[in-house]
DNA sequence: CAGCGCTATTGACCTGCATCAAGCCCCGCA
DNA sequence: TGCGGGGCTTGATGCAGGTCAATAGCGCTG
């Protein structure tokens, strides 16, 4: 209970874990790692010294780029982090947002070498955890093993998803998804489900989508005038939350376990 | 280099690992796990022991549907096999077609259900790899272990590929893109790159590529009229294959290691 | 080998989103 | 307080691909 991951921003005395969005865990280590966890005390104490602090990501900054050897994955533990890759025409594709809680990196395992760049979308908190560690504990702890087959499976459901939205929903649909999806996964923190600042740009979202700014845009008026959402800049408010389940259509995971 | 795994259709003759689409490997064990694995033969032996039979897959049968408990992934030996999932408002969408030597199921981990029914395209024979029994002996095998983390690493990898397809790209790009990713896995099987029979509908391509079946009809005329692909119902061949990388301008994963 | 059902092709039309083009708002900075 | 640049919004227009419809071809079964 008080032994928690290290991450920069934290002073020590915060290490007694008592804290915000990993609220609803009951174990630390869990929080960064993302699901429960069985873990004896010593076995925690290993898992924690591999965890590595990293220096917090300025808005902008890269936590790593396309291409660039893979040596580890990242547990965001504050602000949001855009994974993306750029096509050879120059385009744009976000990948993921990922906030509090959220691993990301895990593209990299199977070319040691990352497949997106992931930068900040604004001041961002960031675990390193080397993955060559990883593995070793992994062997040594199934739990482990199994909890990183499990994230890793994770992924592959969400982008999924987001390939059943691109595939052939319309503008509204996939914002309505999206906003729903950031919802839920505020709702896990403890944050308000209804009421949010979007830490990305509506170029992002578009980029994430499948649309231009000027469609997420006008989608966000829409559902403006419409009373379902209440929108101003970055500033979201859910006013009819039935109303964005029915336009989305598609189940976004209420994630059970 | 001789205790192939068991699969059904093959006698005890092939298991002396000869064999058409698995001379690519030095290995036989690996032939089933689509990646190079460096093992003495006790471990061969345990992992030999843990890949079940299973009856050949009939046209249309399903190998798991969606929701169903995750028991196990599937490695193909023969045939194809298409994962799809079914949405709220009925439609299809097709996450991938898995051809011998790839490996399918990897979704079901994170929740023990699949989150993605399966079904054959073709007769289609394929292993069974118990998941529970595979992570324990990852425990004691970490090259296993690393192995199967980069098999879902590449399908992380490869449903981000698909998600930047369909993100913004016209349908003749689509097309191109599933045509040379297919013949560039026949190349690997050592099978011819230029000319191949789909083994699955119009149908399924649209509902892979999120697209209309009328619309990739369209596209294979105009590739056809351009005299970049010869096609004539599923028999596909590649006339211009430069043309066609052009077309697709988004680079296929030669898929190196 | 005739007949049926399913898949594929082709055409005509329509629509949702991209594109192009202003204009606006917000915020940092002088 | 005024200026400039970025992100955001809104409008007008065009087109890729969806929809609807008709036909053609393939493969199965009796």
């Amino acid at each position: 209970m008080n032994i928690p991951a290290k991450t920069v921003g934290e002073s020590a005395v915060t290490r007694k874990c008592t804290h915000d969005y990993r609220v609803s865990c009951g174990n630390c280590r869990l929080n960064t790692l993302c699901l429960p966890l069985a873990l004896d005390s010593a076995d925690v104490e290993r898992l924690d010294n591999i965890i590595q602090r990293g220096k917090p990501l300025q808005k902008g900054e890269h936590l790593y780029q396309e291409g660039v050897a893979f040596t580890a994955v990242y547990a965001v533990r504050s602000g949001a982090i855009k994974a993306y890759r750029v096509t050879d025409d120059g385009r744009e594709q976000v990948t993921g947002f990922y906030f509090p809680g959220e691993i990301l990196g895990m593209d990299g395992i199977s070319k040691n070498a990352h497949a997106c760049s992931a930068r900040a979308l604004e001041t961002a908190a960031v675990c390193e955890i080397p993955f060559s560690h990883l593995q070793e504990l992994s062997t040594q702890m199934p739990d482990l093993q199994r909890h990183f087959f499990q994230l890793m499976s994770r992924e592959i459901t969400e982008d999924q998803q987001l390939i059943t939205l691109l595939s052939k929903n319309t503008a509204e649909e996939r914002i309505a998804a999206l906003m729903l999806s950031i919802s839920s996964r505020n709702a896990r923190r403890k944050l308000s489900a209804t009421q949010f600042r979007l830490p990305m740009s509506r170029i992002d979202i578009g980029n994430y989508l499948g649309l231009t700014v000027e469609t997420v845009s006008r989608v966000f008026s829409r559902l403006q005038k419409l009373e379902i959402l209440e929108v101003s800049n970055k500033e979201i408010k859910i006013l009819d939350l039935d109303a964005l389940k029915e336009i989305a259509n598609v189940h976004v995971c209420e994630d059970d376990e």
